[in-house]
RNA sequence: CGGGGUGUGGCGCAGCCUGGUAGCGCGCCUGUUUUGGGUACAGGAGGUCGUGGGUUCGAGUCCCGCCGCCCCGACCA
Protein backbone atom coordinates (compact mmCIF):
# COMPACT_ATOMS: atom_id res chain seq x y z
CA UNK A 1 0.00 0.00 0.00
CA UNK A 2 1.81 3.31 -0.80
CA UNK A 3 1.05 5.98 1.75
CA UNK A 4 0.39 9.73 -0.11
CA UNK A 5 1.17 12.62 2.19
CA UNK A 6 0.23 16.33 1.16
CA UNK A 7 3.01 18.33 0.91
CA UNK A 8 2.99 20.82 3.94
CA UNK A 9 3.88 24.17 2.23
CA UNK A 10 0.43 23.49 -0.31
CA UNK A 11 -1.47 24.80 2.55
CA UNK A 12 0.94 27.56 3.75
CA UNK A 13 1.06 29.54 0.46
CA UNK A 14 -0.63 32.66 0.82
CA UNK A 15 -2.53 33.22 -2.48
CA UNK A 16 -3.22 30.25 -5.00
CA UNK A 17 -1.26 29.97 -8.03
CA UNK A 18 -1.47 32.29 -10.93
CA UNK A 19 -4.05 30.42 -13.48
CA UNK A 20 -3.50 31.59 -16.51
CA UNK A 21 -6.75 33.08 -17.90
CA UNK A 22 -9.45 30.76 -19.59
CA UNK A 23 -7.91 28.01 -21.66
CA UNK A 24 -8.93 27.41 -24.68
CA UNK A 25 -8.07 24.43 -26.67
CA UNK A 26 -7.44 23.37 -30.54
CA UNK A 27 -10.39 21.56 -30.76
CA UNK A 28 -13.20 22.20 -28.15
CA UNK A 29 -14.48 18.83 -27.34
CA UNK A 30 -11.54 17.25 -26.17
CA UNK A 31 -12.53 15.97 -22.47
CA UNK A 32 -11.22 12.58 -24.96
CA UNK A 33 -14.42 10.27 -23.06
CA UNK A 34 -16.53 11.42 -25.96
CA UNK A 35 -17.13 8.83 -28.97
CA UNK A 36 -17.73 9.90 -32.47
CA UNK A 37 -21.77 9.05 -33.01
CA UNK A 38 -23.61 7.51 -35.57
CA UNK A 39 -27.44 7.77 -35.32
CA UNK A 40 -28.19 4.35 -35.96
CA UNK A 41 -26.26 3.27 -33.34
CA UNK A 42 -26.17 6.00 -30.57
CA UNK A 43 -29.22 6.61 -28.16
CA UNK A 44 -30.89 9.60 -29.43
CA UNK A 45 -34.70 9.47 -29.59
CA UNK A 46 -35.78 11.89 -31.06
CA UNK A 47 -40.13 12.41 -31.05
CA UNK A 48 -42.36 14.07 -33.57
CA UNK A 49 -44.99 15.15 -31.57
CA UNK A 50 -44.80 17.43 -28.07
CA UNK A 51 -45.67 15.74 -25.01
CA UNK A 52 -48.81 16.65 -23.38
CA UNK A 53 -46.86 18.08 -19.88
CA UNK A 54 -44.37 20.19 -21.58
CA UNK A 55 -45.73 23.85 -22.04
CA UNK A 56 -42.33 26.16 -22.52
CA UNK A 57 -40.56 25.82 -25.71
CA UNK A 58 -37.21 24.53 -24.20
CA UNK A 59 -39.00 21.50 -22.28
CA UNK A 60 -40.68 20.92 -25.54
CA UNK A 61 -37.54 21.06 -27.72
CA UNK A 62 -35.28 19.06 -25.05
CA UNK A 63 -37.98 16.63 -24.74
CA UNK A 64 -38.35 16.13 -29.11
CA UNK A 65 -34.63 16.39 -29.60
CA UNK A 66 -33.80 13.55 -27.22
CA UNK A 67 -32.12 15.80 -24.13
CA UNK A 68 -33.62 14.63 -21.37
CA UNK A 69 -36.47 12.89 -20.27
CA UNK A 70 -38.07 13.43 -17.19
CA UNK A 71 -38.34 10.48 -14.29
CA UNK A 72 -40.71 12.21 -11.87
CA UNK A 73 -42.10 15.78 -11.20
CA UNK A 74 -38.81 17.86 -11.89
CA UNK A 75 -36.37 15.04 -11.90
CA UNK A 76 -35.19 14.43 -15.26
CA UNK A 77 -32.23 11.89 -16.83
CA UNK A 78 -29.86 13.17 -18.80
CA UNK A 79 -29.82 11.24 -22.08
CA UNK A 80 -26.26 11.41 -24.57
CA UNK A 81 -26.87 14.50 -26.58
CA UNK A 82 -28.45 16.54 -23.29
CA UNK A 83 -25.53 15.24 -21.35
CA UNK A 84 -23.23 16.55 -23.92
CA UNK A 85 -24.86 20.27 -23.38
CA UNK A 86 -24.55 20.10 -19.56
CA UNK A 87 -21.01 19.44 -19.33
CA UNK A 88 -20.05 21.58 -22.37
CA UNK A 89 -21.28 24.07 -19.91
CA UNK A 90 -20.04 22.92 -17.14
CA UNK A 91 -16.49 23.00 -19.03
CA UNK A 92 -17.00 26.67 -19.28
CA UNK A 93 -18.43 27.35 -15.76
CA UNK A 94 -14.82 25.40 -14.81
CA UNK A 95 -13.04 27.06 -17.06
CA UNK A 96 -13.68 30.60 -16.10
CA UNK A 97 -14.06 29.49 -12.06
CA UNK A 98 -10.33 27.87 -12.70
CA UNK A 99 -9.18 31.59 -14.59
CA UNK A 100 -10.33 33.41 -11.63
CA UNK A 101 -8.34 31.80 -8.65
CA UNK A 102 -11.16 29.47 -7.26
CA UNK A 103 -10.34 25.96 -6.64
CA UNK A 104 -12.47 23.06 -7.46
CA UNK A 105 -13.27 20.77 -4.97
CA UNK A 106 -16.24 18.22 -4.54
CA UNK A 107 -18.37 18.07 -1.68
CA UNK A 108 -21.00 15.12 -1.12
CA UNK A 109 -25.16 15.45 -2.01
CA UNK A 110 -26.03 13.64 1.54
CA UNK A 111 -25.16 16.58 4.33
CA UNK A 112 -25.22 15.71 8.19
CA UNK A 113 -28.57 17.33 9.62
CA UNK A 114 -25.63 18.26 12.67
CA UNK A 115 -24.35 21.02 10.67
CA UNK A 116 -27.58 22.89 9.73
CA UNK A 117 -28.50 22.62 13.51
CA UNK A 118 -25.69 24.80 13.82
CA UNK A 119 -25.82 27.29 11.68
CA UNK A 120 -30.00 27.28 12.72
CA UNK A 121 -31.11 25.89 9.24
CA UNK A 122 -32.28 23.53 9.76
CA UNK A 123 -35.47 24.53 10.95
CA UNK A 124 -35.43 27.50 8.88
CA UNK A 125 -35.14 25.89 5.67
CA UNK A 126 -38.66 24.03 5.82
CA UNK A 127 -40.12 21.95 3.74
CA UNK A 128 -37.72 22.75 0.49
CA UNK A 129 -35.60 20.44 2.41
CA UNK A 130 -35.48 16.94 1.74
CA UNK A 131 -34.87 15.04 4.92
CA UNK A 132 -33.60 11.45 5.10
CA UNK A 133 -32.82 9.07 7.70
CA UNK A 134 -30.02 6.32 7.98
CA UNK A 135 -30.37 3.29 8.89
CA UNK A 136 -29.27 4.33 12.13
CA UNK A 137 -32.04 7.11 12.51
CA UNK A 138 -29.08 9.47 12.10
CA UNK A 139 -31.36 12.96 10.44
CA UNK A 140 -29.38 13.53 6.94
CA UNK A 141 -30.54 15.72 4.24
CA UNK A 142 -30.06 15.67 0.37
CA UNK A 143 -27.93 19.32 0.05
CA UNK A 144 -30.09 22.13 -1.28
CA UNK A 145 -26.45 24.40 -1.00
CA UNK A 146 -23.22 24.06 0.70
CA UNK A 147 -22.60 27.02 3.14
CA UNK A 148 -22.80 24.57 6.45
CA UNK A 149 -20.52 22.04 5.02
CA UNK A 150 -17.99 24.31 3.61
CA UNK A 151 -17.40 26.31 6.70
CA UNK A 152 -17.05 23.08 8.64
CA UNK A 153 -14.41 22.08 6.27
CA UNK A 154 -12.66 25.72 6.37
CA UNK A 155 -12.95 25.54 10.33
CA UNK A 156 -10.78 22.13 10.64
CA UNK A 157 -8.02 23.03 8.36
CA UNK A 158 -7.20 26.63 8.15
CA UNK A 159 -6.19 28.01 11.07
CA UNK A 160 -4.42 31.42 10.23
CA UNK A 161 -5.23 34.62 8.20
CA UNK A 162 -1.90 34.34 6.20
CA UNK A 163 -3.96 31.29 4.29
CA UNK A 164 -6.77 33.81 2.90
CA UNK A 165 -8.27 34.01 1.11
CA UNK A 166 -9.78 31.04 0.07
CA UNK A 167 -12.48 31.22 -3.06
CA UNK A 168 -13.83 26.93 -3.49
CA UNK A 169 -15.89 25.48 -5.67
CA UNK A 170 -17.86 23.23 -6.78
CA UNK A 171 -20.18 21.69 -9.29
CA UNK A 172 -22.53 19.21 -7.71
CA UNK A 173 -26.39 18.11 -7.60
CA UNK A 174 -28.76 20.01 -5.44
CA UNK A 175 -32.42 19.15 -4.39
CA UNK A 176 -34.75 21.73 -3.65
CA UNK A 177 -38.09 19.72 -3.02
CA UNK A 178 -39.53 23.24 -4.60
CA UNK A 179 -43.99 23.23 -4.28
CA UNK A 180 -44.50 23.25 -8.25
CA UNK A 181 -41.80 22.18 -10.21
CA UNK A 182 -41.92 23.78 -13.95
CA UNK A 183 -40.76 24.65 -17.02
CA UNK A 184 -38.76 20.83 -17.34
CA UNK A 185 -35.07 21.17 -16.20
CA UNK A 186 -35.21 25.31 -15.51
CA UNK A 187 -37.51 24.93 -12.56
CA UNK A 188 -36.87 21.17 -11.39
CA UNK A 189 -36.39 19.55 -8.20
CA UNK A 190 -32.97 18.41 -8.61
CA UNK A 191 -30.74 20.30 -10.55
CA UNK A 192 -26.69 20.82 -10.95
CA UNK A 193 -25.40 23.77 -9.46
CA UNK A 194 -21.81 25.64 -9.36
CA UNK A 195 -21.68 26.91 -6.01
CA UNK A 196 -18.35 28.71 -5.09
CA UNK A 197 -17.37 30.31 -1.50
CA UNK A 198 -15.34 32.90 -0.56
CA UNK A 199 -12.90 33.00 2.63
CA UNK A 200 -11.51 36.75 3.71
CA UNK A 201 -10.14 38.41 6.31
CA UNK A 202 -12.05 41.68 6.52
CA UNK A 203 -14.58 43.49 4.70
CA UNK A 204 -12.19 44.86 2.16
CA UNK A 205 -11.11 41.64 1.12
CA UNK A 206 -14.59 40.14 0.82
CA UNK A 207 -15.51 42.47 -1.34
CA UNK A 208 -12.68 42.12 -3.81
CA UNK A 209 -13.44 37.82 -3.95
CA UNK A 210 -17.37 39.01 -4.77
CA UNK A 211 -16.12 41.26 -7.61
CA UNK A 212 -14.22 38.63 -9.07
CA UNK A 213 -16.63 36.27 -9.18
CA UNK A 214 -18.77 39.14 -10.78
CA UNK A 215 -16.18 39.21 -13.71
CA UNK A 216 -15.74 35.69 -13.95
CA UNK A 217 -20.00 35.30 -14.54
CA UNK A 218 -20.31 37.80 -17.23
CA UNK A 219 -17.25 36.37 -18.99
CA UNK A 220 -18.85 32.15 -18.55
CA UNK A 221 -22.29 34.06 -19.49
CA UNK A 222 -20.64 35.74 -22.82
CA UNK A 223 -19.15 32.54 -23.99
CA UNK A 224 -22.10 30.88 -23.25
CA UNK A 225 -23.68 33.10 -26.31
CA UNK A 226 -26.14 34.64 -23.54
CA UNK A 227 -26.56 38.82 -22.84
CA UNK A 228 -26.41 38.60 -19.00
CA UNK A 229 -27.59 41.75 -16.79
CA UNK A 230 -26.30 41.99 -13.11
CA UNK A 231 -28.80 43.00 -10.88
CA UNK A 232 -28.92 43.87 -8.06
CA UNK A 233 -31.00 41.74 -5.85
CA UNK A 234 -32.44 40.50 -1.79
CA UNK A 235 -30.59 38.27 -0.34
CA UNK A 236 -33.39 36.13 1.09
CA UNK A 237 -32.75 32.73 3.30
CA UNK A 238 -29.10 33.12 2.46
CA UNK A 239 -29.06 36.36 4.42
CA UNK A 240 -26.61 39.22 4.35
CA UNK A 241 -26.43 42.97 2.53
CA UNK A 242 -24.96 42.84 -0.95
CA UNK A 243 -26.33 40.67 -3.49
CA UNK A 244 -26.72 40.48 -7.31
CA UNK A 245 -28.69 38.18 -9.73
CA UNK A 246 -27.97 37.49 -13.07
CA UNK A 247 -30.76 37.35 -15.71
CA UNK A 248 -30.52 36.35 -19.00
CA UNK A 249 -33.02 37.63 -21.71
CA UNK A 250 -35.17 35.44 -23.16
CA UNK A 251 -38.42 36.25 -25.19
CA UNK A 252 -40.39 33.77 -22.58
CA UNK A 253 -38.05 35.04 -19.64
CA UNK A 254 -40.42 35.07 -16.58
CA UNK A 255 -39.79 38.84 -15.60
CA UNK A 256 -39.56 42.19 -17.29
CA UNK A 257 -36.33 43.20 -16.92
CA UNK A 258 -35.35 46.85 -18.11
CA UNK A 259 -31.58 48.22 -18.41
CA UNK A 260 -29.23 50.01 -20.31
CA UNK A 261 -27.48 48.87 -23.22
CA UNK A 262 -23.95 49.44 -21.89
CA UNK A 263 -24.40 46.13 -21.00
CA UNK A 264 -24.28 44.98 -24.15
CA UNK A 265 -21.55 46.60 -25.44
CA UNK A 266 -18.42 45.64 -22.49
CA UNK A 267 -16.40 42.88 -24.13
CA UNK A 268 -16.21 41.27 -20.78
CA UNK A 269 -13.31 38.88 -22.33
CA UNK A 270 -11.68 41.45 -23.86
CA UNK A 271 -7.59 41.56 -22.69
CA UNK A 272 -5.28 44.31 -22.90
CA UNK A 273 -6.68 47.65 -22.29
CA UNK A 274 -10.26 47.82 -21.47
CA UNK A 275 -10.06 44.20 -20.32
CA UNK A 276 -10.64 43.22 -16.59
CA UNK A 277 -7.99 40.86 -15.19
CA UNK A 278 -9.39 38.86 -11.97
CA UNK A 279 -5.71 40.15 -10.34
CA UNK A 280 -5.54 43.39 -10.71
CA UNK A 281 -7.71 45.42 -7.63
CA UNK A 282 -8.30 48.78 -10.03
CA UNK A 283 -9.51 46.28 -12.71
CA UNK A 284 -12.40 44.82 -9.83
CA UNK A 285 -12.72 48.35 -8.97
CA UNK A 286 -13.39 49.66 -12.21
CA UNK A 287 -15.28 46.58 -13.81
CA UNK A 288 -17.76 46.83 -10.50
CA UNK A 289 -18.26 50.55 -11.11
CA UNK A 290 -19.24 49.58 -15.12
CA UNK A 291 -21.59 46.98 -13.37
CA UNK A 292 -23.54 49.13 -10.76
CA UNK A 293 -23.62 52.63 -12.76
CA UNK A 294 -26.20 51.73 -15.41
CA UNK A 295 -29.46 51.15 -14.92
CA UNK A 296 -30.87 47.68 -14.63
CA UNK A 297 -34.11 46.44 -12.71
CA UNK A 298 -36.83 44.10 -13.21
CA UNK A 299 -40.14 45.27 -13.04
CA UNK A 300 -40.65 44.63 -9.63
CA UNK A 301 -38.03 47.01 -8.66
CA UNK A 302 -38.82 49.23 -11.70
CA UNK A 303 -37.88 52.80 -10.78
CA UNK A 304 -39.72 54.98 -13.94
CA UNK A 305 -37.87 57.97 -12.99
CA UNK A 306 -34.37 56.20 -13.34
CA UNK A 307 -35.53 55.11 -16.17
CA UNK A 308 -36.58 58.22 -17.81
CA UNK A 309 -33.17 59.77 -17.06
CA UNK A 310 -31.30 57.31 -19.43
CA UNK A 311 -30.96 58.09 -23.02
CA UNK A 312 -34.14 56.86 -24.98
CA UNK A 313 -31.20 55.45 -27.46
CA UNK A 314 -30.16 53.27 -24.48
CA UNK A 315 -32.82 51.98 -22.91
CA UNK A 316 -33.25 47.70 -23.38
CA UNK A 317 -36.18 46.01 -22.51
CA UNK A 318 -37.27 42.67 -22.75
CA UNK A 319 -37.95 39.31 -20.76
CA UNK A 320 -35.41 37.84 -18.08
CA UNK A 321 -34.40 34.30 -16.15
CA UNK A 322 -32.44 34.34 -13.80
CA UNK A 323 -29.01 31.93 -14.00
CA UNK A 324 -27.48 33.16 -11.33
CA UNK A 325 -26.98 34.89 -7.89
CA UNK A 326 -24.36 35.96 -6.12
CA UNK A 327 -23.88 36.97 -1.88
CA UNK A 328 -22.20 38.77 0.38
CA UNK A 329 -23.16 37.72 4.12
CA UNK A 330 -20.20 38.37 6.40
CA UNK A 331 -19.72 36.34 9.54
CA UNK A 332 -22.98 35.05 9.02
CA UNK A 333 -21.80 31.27 8.98
CA UNK A 334 -18.54 31.83 10.70
CA UNK A 335 -20.01 33.33 13.61
CA UNK A 336 -22.68 30.86 13.62
CA UNK A 337 -20.55 27.75 13.44
CA UNK A 338 -17.85 28.93 15.55
CA UNK A 339 -15.09 29.49 12.47
CA UNK A 340 -12.38 31.19 13.35
CA UNK A 341 -8.70 32.01 11.97
CA UNK A 342 -5.64 33.79 13.98
CA UNK A 343 -5.30 37.63 12.97
CA UNK A 344 -2.41 39.80 12.34
CA UNK A 345 -2.76 40.63 15.71
CA UNK A 346 -2.98 37.47 16.97
CA UNK A 347 -6.74 37.59 17.73
CA UNK A 348 -9.45 35.13 16.74
CA UNK A 349 -11.08 36.74 13.68
CA UNK A 350 -14.77 35.43 12.47
CA UNK A 351 -13.66 35.54 8.03
CA UNK A 352 -15.99 36.99 6.34
CA UNK A 353 -17.96 35.22 3.67
CA UNK A 354 -19.46 35.29 0.42
CA UNK A 355 -21.35 32.80 -1.73
CA UNK A 356 -22.03 32.31 -5.50
CA UNK A 357 -24.21 30.22 -7.69
CA UNK A 358 -24.91 29.35 -11.49
CA UNK A 359 -27.50 26.92 -12.61
CA UNK A 360 -25.92 24.89 -14.96
CA UNK A 361 -28.41 22.83 -15.58
CA UNK A 362 -31.35 25.41 -15.74
CA UNK A 363 -28.83 26.89 -18.12
CA UNK A 364 -29.50 24.02 -20.64
CA UNK A 365 -33.09 25.19 -21.24
CA UNK A 366 -32.47 29.27 -20.62
CA UNK A 367 -29.88 28.87 -23.83
CA UNK A 368 -32.68 27.23 -25.80
CA UNK A 369 -35.32 29.84 -24.38
CA UNK A 370 -32.93 32.49 -26.09
CA UNK A 371 -32.01 30.44 -28.90
CA UNK A 372 -34.32 28.23 -31.05
CA UNK A 373 -37.26 28.68 -33.97
CA UNK A 374 -40.06 26.95 -34.71
CA UNK A 375 -37.97 23.93 -36.10
CA UNK A 376 -35.52 23.33 -33.49
CA UNK A 377 -33.12 24.65 -30.89
CA UNK A 378 -30.25 26.47 -32.28
CA UNK A 379 -27.36 26.19 -30.69
CA UNK A 380 -23.95 28.57 -29.89
CA UNK A 381 -21.21 26.72 -30.91
CA UNK A 382 -19.33 27.10 -27.86
CA UNK A 383 -21.32 24.50 -25.99
CA UNK A 384 -23.55 22.39 -28.95
CA UNK A 385 -23.75 18.85 -28.39
CA UNK A 386 -22.08 18.38 -32.11
CA UNK A 387 -20.48 20.93 -34.29
CA UNK A 388 -22.21 19.56 -37.17
CA UNK A 389 -24.43 16.42 -38.64
CA UNK A 390 -23.83 14.64 -41.23
CA UNK A 391 -26.95 13.86 -43.65
CA UNK A 392 -26.86 11.44 -45.75
CA UNK A 393 -29.63 11.63 -47.46
CA UNK A 394 -28.98 8.28 -49.41
CA UNK A 395 -26.94 5.58 -47.56
CA UNK A 396 -26.09 2.94 -49.67
CA UNK A 397 -25.18 5.00 -52.40
CA UNK A 398 -21.38 4.43 -53.35
CA UNK A 399 -20.49 8.08 -53.96
CA UNK A 400 -22.69 9.16 -51.30
CA UNK A 401 -21.24 6.48 -48.61
CA UNK A 402 -17.88 7.71 -49.23
CA UNK A 403 -18.02 11.62 -49.26
CA UNK A 404 -20.09 11.37 -45.43
CA UNK A 405 -17.22 8.64 -44.77
CA UNK A 406 -14.53 11.18 -45.21
CA UNK A 407 -16.15 13.95 -43.64
CA UNK A 408 -16.89 11.70 -40.79
CA UNK A 409 -13.23 11.00 -40.45
CA UNK A 410 -12.02 14.43 -40.32
CA UNK A 411 -14.87 15.57 -38.01
CA UNK A 412 -14.58 12.93 -35.66
CA UNK A 413 -16.22 13.11 -32.01
CA UNK A 414 -17.37 16.77 -33.17
CA UNK A 415 -19.83 15.21 -35.88
CA UNK A 416 -23.32 13.48 -35.41
CA UNK A 417 -23.57 11.46 -38.74
CA UNK A 418 -26.74 10.51 -39.63
CA UNK A 419 -26.69 7.46 -41.50
CA UNK A 420 -30.14 6.35 -40.87
CA UNK A 421 -32.22 4.51 -43.61
CA UNK A 422 -35.08 7.36 -43.65
CA UNK A 423 -36.47 9.84 -45.82
CA UNK A 424 -34.31 13.05 -46.30
CA UNK A 425 -37.08 14.90 -45.29
CA UNK A 426 -36.74 12.98 -41.38
CA UNK A 427 -33.25 13.92 -41.73
CA UNK A 428 -33.36 17.41 -42.39
CA UNK A 429 -36.10 18.01 -39.81
CA UNK A 430 -33.80 15.82 -36.83
CA UNK A 431 -30.97 18.11 -37.66
CA UNK A 432 -33.13 21.15 -37.30
CA UNK A 433 -34.57 20.03 -34.25
CA UNK A 434 -31.26 18.93 -32.75
CA UNK A 435 -29.68 22.44 -33.91
CA UNK A 436 -26.22 21.62 -34.60
CA UNK A 437 -24.51 25.15 -36.06
CA UNK A 438 -23.90 23.11 -39.46
CA UNK A 439 -25.22 20.83 -41.64
CA UNK A 440 -22.98 18.67 -44.45
CA UNK A 441 -25.83 17.53 -46.66
CA UNK A 442 -24.87 14.52 -48.35
CA UNK A 443 -26.79 13.68 -51.55
CA UNK A 444 -27.16 11.89 -54.77
CA UNK A 445 -27.10 14.64 -56.65
CA UNK A 446 -24.11 16.72 -55.32
CA UNK A 447 -22.30 13.74 -54.55
CA UNK A 448 -21.69 12.80 -58.31
CA UNK A 449 -19.85 15.84 -58.61
CA UNK A 450 -17.84 15.51 -55.80
CA UNK A 451 -20.10 18.64 -53.92
CA UNK A 452 -22.09 18.67 -50.46
CA UNK A 453 -24.38 21.35 -49.32
CA UNK A 454 -23.30 22.89 -46.04
CA UNK A 455 -26.10 24.53 -44.08
CA UNK A 456 -25.33 27.12 -41.20
CA UNK A 457 -28.39 26.44 -38.67
CA UNK A 458 -29.15 30.11 -37.32
CA UNK A 459 -29.40 31.90 -40.79
CA UNK A 460 -30.28 28.85 -42.85
CA UNK A 461 -28.00 29.56 -45.64
CA UNK A 462 -26.91 26.80 -47.82
CA UNK A 463 -24.18 26.65 -49.65
CA UNK A 464 -22.76 24.30 -52.60
CA UNK A 465 -19.26 23.33 -52.30
CA UNK A 466 -16.33 20.47 -52.19
CA UNK A 467 -16.09 18.73 -49.23
CA UNK A 468 -12.63 20.08 -48.38
CA UNK A 469 -13.98 24.12 -48.34
CA UNK A 470 -17.10 22.68 -46.18
CA UNK A 471 -14.40 21.86 -43.89
CA UNK A 472 -12.66 24.34 -43.80
CA UNK A 473 -15.86 26.75 -43.74
CA UNK A 474 -17.01 24.69 -40.13
CA UNK A 475 -13.18 25.15 -38.39
CA UNK A 476 -12.96 28.80 -39.98
CA UNK A 477 -16.33 29.71 -38.50
CA UNK A 478 -15.77 28.86 -34.69
CA UNK A 479 -15.91 31.74 -32.58
CA UNK A 480 -13.37 30.30 -29.91
CA UNK A 481 -15.73 32.80 -27.27
CA UNK A 482 -19.01 32.42 -27.79
C1' C B 1 -50.25 25.17 -0.08
C1' G B 2 -55.10 27.29 -2.46
C1' G B 3 -57.73 26.98 -7.37
C1' G B 4 -58.40 24.37 -12.11
C1' G B 5 -57.40 20.27 -15.41
C1' U B 6 -55.88 15.45 -16.70
C1' G B 7 -54.46 10.01 -16.49
C1' U B 8 -56.78 4.77 -22.32
C1' G B 9 -50.32 0.60 -26.75
C1' G B 10 -43.90 4.55 -27.32
C1' C B 11 -46.25 9.85 -28.59
C1' G B 12 -50.90 12.68 -29.59
C1' C B 13 -55.98 11.63 -28.80
C1' A B 14 -61.39 9.43 -29.29
C1' G B 15 -64.56 6.19 -26.49
C1' C B 16 -67.21 7.63 -20.54
C1' C B 17 -72.89 11.58 -20.61
C1' U B 18 -76.66 6.78 -22.17
C1' G B 19 -72.38 0.03 -18.80
C1' G B 20 -72.44 -5.11 -23.24
C1' U B 21 -65.81 -8.26 -27.50
C1' A B 22 -60.76 -1.31 -26.60
C1' G B 23 -60.44 2.30 -31.28
C1' C B 24 -57.96 6.36 -34.52
C1' G B 25 -53.49 9.15 -36.23
C1' C B 26 -48.24 9.10 -35.75
C1' G B 27 -44.22 5.94 -34.41
C1' C B 28 -42.35 0.57 -34.38
C1' C B 29 -41.64 -4.55 -37.27
C1' U B 30 -42.02 -7.20 -42.45
C1' G B 31 -42.57 -6.49 -47.69
C1' U B 32 -43.37 -3.47 -51.95
C1' U B 33 -43.02 1.67 -53.31
C1' U B 34 -40.76 6.53 -53.01
C1' U B 35 -35.80 9.11 -53.01
C1' G B 36 -33.44 16.63 -51.47
C1' G B 37 -38.07 18.91 -46.32
C1' G B 38 -41.74 13.80 -41.81
C1' U B 39 -43.97 9.30 -49.45
C1' A B 40 -47.75 5.63 -50.54
C1' C B 41 -49.89 0.68 -50.17
C1' A B 42 -50.34 -4.13 -47.81
C1' G B 43 -49.55 -7.19 -43.67
C1' G B 44 -48.07 -7.36 -38.35
C1' A B 45 -46.59 -6.62 -33.08
C1' G B 46 -47.86 -3.89 -28.93
C1' G B 47 -52.88 -1.96 -23.97
C1' U B 48 -53.53 -5.04 -15.91
C1' C B 49 -57.81 1.65 -19.71
C1' G B 50 -53.05 5.35 -13.07
C1' U B 51 -54.41 2.54 -8.56
C1' G B 52 -57.50 0.29 -4.44
C1' G B 53 -62.36 -0.65 -3.19
C1' G B 54 -67.72 -0.56 -4.28
C1' U B 55 -72.44 -1.03 -7.40
C1' U B 56 -73.89 -4.59 -11.35
C1' C B 57 -75.14 -10.77 -14.60
C1' G B 58 -71.37 -7.50 -16.76
C1' A B 59 -67.27 -1.45 -15.44
C1' G B 60 -62.50 2.15 -19.68
C1' U B 61 -67.63 3.95 -18.84
C1' C B 62 -71.36 4.74 -12.63
C1' C B 63 -69.88 5.75 -7.01
C1' C B 64 -65.95 6.44 -3.04
C1' G B 65 -60.76 6.68 -1.57
C1' C B 66 -55.64 7.15 -2.92
C1' C B 67 -51.57 8.30 -6.35
C1' G B 68 -49.14 10.56 -10.58
C1' C B 69 -48.68 14.52 -14.01
C1' C B 70 -49.89 19.53 -16.08
C1' C B 71 -51.67 24.72 -15.74
C1' C B 72 -52.84 29.52 -12.74
C1' G B 73 -51.61 31.87 -8.05
C1' A B 74 -48.38 32.49 -3.43
C1' C B 75 -42.80 30.84 -3.02
C1' C B 76 -37.71 30.10 -5.35
C1' A B 77 -30.78 28.73 -8.33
Amino acid sequence: MVRTRFPRDVTKRATPPRVRAAPRPARRRTHGIEPPMRLTQGFIPTIKETPNEAQIASHRLMLRAGLVRQTSAGIYAWLPLGLRVLRNIERIVREEQDASGAQELLMPTIQPAELWRESGRYDDYGAEMLRIQDRHERDMLYGPTNEEMITDLFRQSVRSYRELPKLLYHIQWKFRDEVRPRFGVMRGREFLMKDAYSFDLDHAGAVVSYRKMMLAYMRTFQRLGLKAIPMEADTGPIGGDLSHEFIILAPTGESQVFYDAAFEEIDYLARGAGGFRHDSAADLERFFREMTSHYAATDEKHDTVKWDAVAPERRREGRGIEVGHIFYFGDKYTKAMNATVTGPDGKQVHPEMGSYGIGVSRLVGAVIEASHDDAGIIWPESIAPFRAAILNLKPGDAACDAACAKLYDALGADALYDDREDRAGVKFNDADLMGHPWQLVVGPRGAASGKIELKRRASGERVELTPEDALTRISAGVDRRA
